[in-house]
DNA sequence: ATCCCATACGTTATAGCATAACACAATTCA
DNA sequence: TGAATTGTGTTATGCTATAACGTATGGGAT
């Protein structure tokens, strides 16, 4: 059982401490706050926590949220590569919507092609106010 | 005369410091750099800059790169708002090619439109290789 | 002219985000 | 078994950004 590439299988301990506390919170998550969190479970250091992100956004378990400095865990089921999403934030809720809009992407990588821009990763966060929000 | 709401006109000492640091180079700065080249003017500390870079963010003559921790200077001539600008970043040699495409803006605007978000402000970064690294 | 107000300034200190560098442990696999 | 790779824990440090304070400045309005 070799367990190629980037898959999501046997976590290491520190990766799925901060797995875990990304997955049971509703948003964002910066590094510092997830390392508070997991003081009691023997985290003690930011390099402890940035590394574990680290592999986690490697997985695509996880997503960085350049706008925020911070860190959400990814809302797709399957484990795809998936490098395409889009978020919108709301700024009133804090909430992260995660969206895989085929067209934006399309629309995105012909963009890329056009100028012959050898597209390694987009970052698209779009801010403002979410639909609850908005009516509350 | 009473020059109304964001014009580009009459920039403060600070303001126009930092402006002819980003114009003079061809990429992004971080604050901090800006910082480092305005010590002999008189400039000696980040609430300085980040003032400004505020001030010229707000004016549209600066975008902030948030995948980049920096700033750059806004190379469309007109002074409109257009706050619907993305950029491109080459990875090997740091240029940035601000675009806007209008097909890639009506479709992000579609989608905030679509699912009722209310958008105030979108980022897109495109990381990778620009035509000209590519060939050497 | 004078007062008011809004905006900008300069400074100190501190908060918040991220990584370099080192030594050691565990795991894989030849 | 031993080499290579990956993960760990720790200390220290660097980079990014803002809070909070007091002062200055410049444009109305009266």
């Amino acid at each position: 059982m070799s367990e190629s590439v980037g898959s999501t299988n046997h976590l290491t301990r520190n990766q799925l401490l901060v797995m875990g506390e990304l997955s049971k919170v509703d948003g964002p998550l910066s590094a510092y706050e997830i390392l508070d969190q997991l003081r009691d479970h023997g985290v003690r250091s930011p390099p402890q926590v940035y590394r574990a992100l680290d592999k986690l956004v490697e997985f695509g378990l996880v997503h960085k949220l350049e706008s925020l400095n911070a860190f959400v865990a990814c809302r797709h089921p399957g484990g795809e590569p998936h490098e395409k999403t889009a978020f919108m934030i709301c700024e009133n809720c804090g909430q992260v919507f995660e969206i895989t809009d085929d067209s934006l992407t399309k629309r995105v990588a012909a963009l890329a092609r056009d100028t012959q821009f050898s597209l390694t990763k987009s970052t698209i966060e779009l801010r403002g106010i979410c639909r609850g929000c908005q009516a509350a």
